[in-house]
DNA sequence: TGAATGTCAATGCACTTGCATCTAAATTTC
DNA sequence: GAAATTTAGATGCAAGTGCATTGACATTCA
């Protein structure tokens, strides 16, 4: 006897418009500037988080929620712009290690900053402080598991 | 005078999370049921509504956020599919209508279903009905457009 | 009216993505 | 400990995307 569930294309439908609306202003901001997209970015930014300790392929699938080939190839074209290094895995021969380059460091941060200036005007400017908390803290609400029933 | 602004990043990052999993459920159970994608559906719905009328391609363009040739190609396959006709359009020489056929109505309705049921639980079993109004109208927010000054 | 400019839509080419499959190494099973 | 299974990662091929350009018609303006 629970309340009839809300509508979820009421959420579903302006959480992709907004998306798309922002993500398209990102890249092109990116572009414009000469750099590479989000998904660049943001593999670049788990490797520096990393640290050198570096990630595996498979660590990089989950957190960035990439398929195992997306990861594959991204990390390729990364590789061959020098931004990161492919280490063979101690411990296990199958695997490998990546691990940032000081050149990768270096592009990520430029691209942070035209990240940061983009996002700006897109989300900062329509919200007030309270709005954007309360925001992002029902948007963490939709990241809960589905139900076990329905997976 | 202003506050100072909150944090873009709370805001972008769980929404872009969140975006990436209930599409990717989404599409997973489109794909599993033999369907096409959410780019298929959106086209469709759009051209459902305009009825008898058809729409433009540069007026789907408008409403799905896609570029130019994005419209063209996505309109050559669900042709191609048998979902829609090209028509030429009286009254401008360089255009044309799509106009949705039986069978594009027809896959649109199953496809309907697919998408309706995957979201329920991507959603509306991790929101209240009050949280989830205020997410709508929260994520409304944010497509107002940009500061003139940011164009 | 006729040339310049603007708008609607398609397309060639390079790059990216999705799917299925493959190899190699690790782990499990008997 | 050898065979079967599982896991890490790469890749061939088909399909989709982005960018720049083109072709056709419309509109503007001298």
């Amino acid at each position: 006897m629970t309340m009839s569930a809300p509508d979820p294309f009421a959420v579903w439908l302006p959480l992709a418009r907004a998306h798309k609306t922002i993500l398209t202003a990102v890249e092109a901001a990116l572009k414009q500037a000469g750099l590479r997209g989000l998904d660049w970015y943001d593999l670049l930014w788990e490797l520096e988080c990393a640290g050198d300790a570096g990630l595996r392929p498979y660590e990089l699938q989950e957190k960035l929620l990439l398929p195992q080939y997306g990861v594959s190839r991204l990390a390729d074209r990364l590789a061959k712009a020098g931004y990161l290094t492919r280490q063979d895995c101690s411990g296990d021969g199958r695997g490998q290690v990546l691990l940032l380059t000081p050149e990768g460091a270096r592009i990520r941060a430029q691209m942070w900053e035209v990240y940061a200036a983009a996002m700006e005007p897109a989300i900062s400017s329509n919200l007030s402080t309270g709005e954007a908390r309360r925001l992002s803290e029902l948007l963490g609400k939709l990241l809960r598991p589905a139900p076990a029933d329905k997976i």
